[in-house]
DNA sequence: TTGTATGCGTTATCAC
DNA sequence: GTGATAACGCATACAA
């Protein structure tokens, strides 16, 4: 069935017989076992032979007898998030180094590609594959599961789902109710009025709804609504943000100011508002939301929401391995804040700064398209 | 040492108590042998104890009996190319998602953080962590590694490391020298003359001398040198390939287009040059690499040569499932061509269309900088 | 048709 | 100080 491999298979048996010890004697000097009083010599001798043998313990035989496998696994939605858009890999870049620093192999699991109804990550735990896990931005659905786990005291960190209310889930998040807030926020201090707002995915996320919510808390701060016709819902990548813009500029809609859920898609709202003939800022002022490393080098510099993926994913592998040496902190969760960072797609104030509540309607807002 | 996690244990004794069994009949109606002739009630009973209990094979103890594990390792050199890049992303999706449909589990290894001097992916197969192997632009000095696991008949592809001379590696490449000439001729046949190029790493990688050899055979079909002046060197980010070019106009260079080794530091340039009062493409013409997904969305759309990372993933994976199962493809080598995808950061042609080695110098180039 | 016995490569508990 | 021996959980040749 399964061929074997031609690698050499050296078994700690042969260097036993090498160096002409039991192997008893081998798994305490190769694993540096105290208080065995093995004679130098010997211990010498055994790592010669190891040496000399190009011996490598059998991972399965070890994991099978220590219970653990020195794997962790970093479960996400769909794979076509490493295809299109900045933010997953760049979370993957820092669990990685972390969880390698600290001597573990990561495996990564996108879930929802499996076509399972939720759960999709629970057999490699109960396999034990792995000795913990982290999820990111996985989808409603998968929250029972999630919290059973958790509820087992099985080592896991959570990002991105919300799960504050559950009083056993270790989680790291990013207050991005607020940070959409602040973006919108920024727009509206400008002096623009008609903001429109540009999902990034399906409210399936945690993180569209969030966001949502975000720009109409700014919006009513300044007693404006959200009117429909300037919201729209992307797709994650540049090219679903470039065909939603095109959909609300078809709307025959009036807007002057845009803050896009994530900055691939404003990428592609920016395109397609210079398709259509509209400058940014002068036209449009646009804030996105990540500071992917190309929003800096955008055309104008993107003005975006900096969540720190890679600090963030390396904070959260931090807390898995400190939970897997089985320690339990006692702050289950953690909020993060994100700095605004202002660049150039959002140009000058249009009018003086006008506080919040106080202003009279739109009076200060640019003409913009209608 | 370990802390045991605290998630259910189930055991194929447990499943074979409950349902009145032997452990061997548990077995053989779990992995559905044939021809035992299992009863079908027996074969209900089983089935409902082990979900009844919930029970998961234990995979170490699986893959110690079986010799295989079910998991493969995409190897990658720094996990920085996740942080600045989007190559390898699109690469780790399209491994994933075939594997992931082949059964697989993959664990992603980047190796030069490890700080080893080479081959740190060795000790993955020789602890028996993992059934084959995809080692992804890995550097030179692994070659060796890479070659001895390839003659010992291990499952291995190798993606972008030329190894073509290697009589036992199964390997896919691109014509990346060939992919620079067209890139390269394309500005050529647009009448410039000066064209810079920007190397998008050091030259431990194998992709960046062969994009340079590439760049300077069509410099030379044009009976054109490379001036040293015109040639730059970035480190994969899109902020290197800002300084870099800062650094080239810095110099007084006199060039009226660029090839970018890849599309991140064509982002990067594209923004000095614009920072520098340059326009693109009205002054300089520009031609990246790689198609990234928010390539056709920059200011202006970058031209630039497709490879396709996620199609080429995916290729090298069926080739890595087909040797896991045994199979050996007289096809050793494949080289792949790349298109040229002509957007809008070469703007039009400069003079009417000169044909190679027969234009009087550079009398149809633009005037540029100098 | 089902149960028994053995081995996979380690680690760990004992006597010696 | 060192060396047998028993698990760990599963798969399978073989016996019943």
């Amino acid at each position: 069935m399964s061929p074997k491999p031609a690698a050499t298979r050296v078994t700690s048996s042969q260097v036993a017989k090498l160096a002409g010890v039991s192997r008893t004697t081998v798994s305490f000097v190769l694993n540096d076992v105290p208080h065995m009083g093995i004679s130098e010599e010997t211990r010498e001798r055994v790592l010669g032979a190891a040496r000399q043998l190009g011996y490598v313990p059998n991972a399965a035989a070890r994991s099978l007898v220590s219970g653990a496998t020195r794997t962790v696994a970093i479960v996400t939605p769909h794979s076509e998030h490493l295809k299109v858009d900045a933010f997953i890999p760049r979370m993957l870049a820092g669990v990685n180094d972390t969880c390698h620093a600290h001597g573990y192999k990561v495996i990564f699991e996108p879930i929802i590609d499996t076509g399972r109804t939720g759960g999709g990550f629970i057999e490699m735990v109960d396999s034990r594959r792995v000795d913990g896990l982290i999820a990111i931005n996985t989808p409603r659905i998968d929250d029972v599961h999630l919290a059973r786990l958790a509820s087992e005291g099985f080592p896991l960190v959570v990002f991105g789902s919300q799960l504050i209310e559950h009083t056993n889930i270790y989680s790291i998040d990013v207050d991005m109710r607020e940070a959409s807030r602040v973006a919108t926020r920024h727009l509206l201090s400008l002096g623009h009025r008609k903001v429109a707002y540009l999902g990034f995915a399906s409210d399936e996320y945690h993180g569209v709804t969030e966001r949502l919510y975000g720009y109409r808390d700014a919006m009513r701060e300044y007693d404006l609504g959200s009117e429909f016709e300037r919201i729209g819902f992307a797709d994650f990548s540049a090219q679903s943000g470039c065909d939603a813009m095109e959909a609300m500029l078809d709307r025959g809609p009036s807007f002057t100011a845009l803050f896009a859920g994530n900055d691939t898609i404003a990428f592609g709202a920016m395109a397609a508002l210079r398709k259509a003939g509209l400058r940014v800022p002068d036209d449009i002022a646009v804030v996105g939301y990540d500071d992917i490393p190309l929003a800096a080098f955008a055309a104008p510099p993107l003005t975006t929401m900096r969540t720190s993926p890679y600090e963030q994913a390396c904070e959260a592998s931090d807390l898995l391995v400190r939970l897997m040496a089985g320690e339990r902190p006692v702050e289950l969760h953690s909020m993060m804040a994100v700095p605004l960072v202002v660049r150039q797609s959002c140009g000058s104030p249009v009018a003086s700064t006008i506080p919040p509540s106080t202003a009279a309607g739109g009076s200060g807002a640019k003409s913009g398209l209608a």
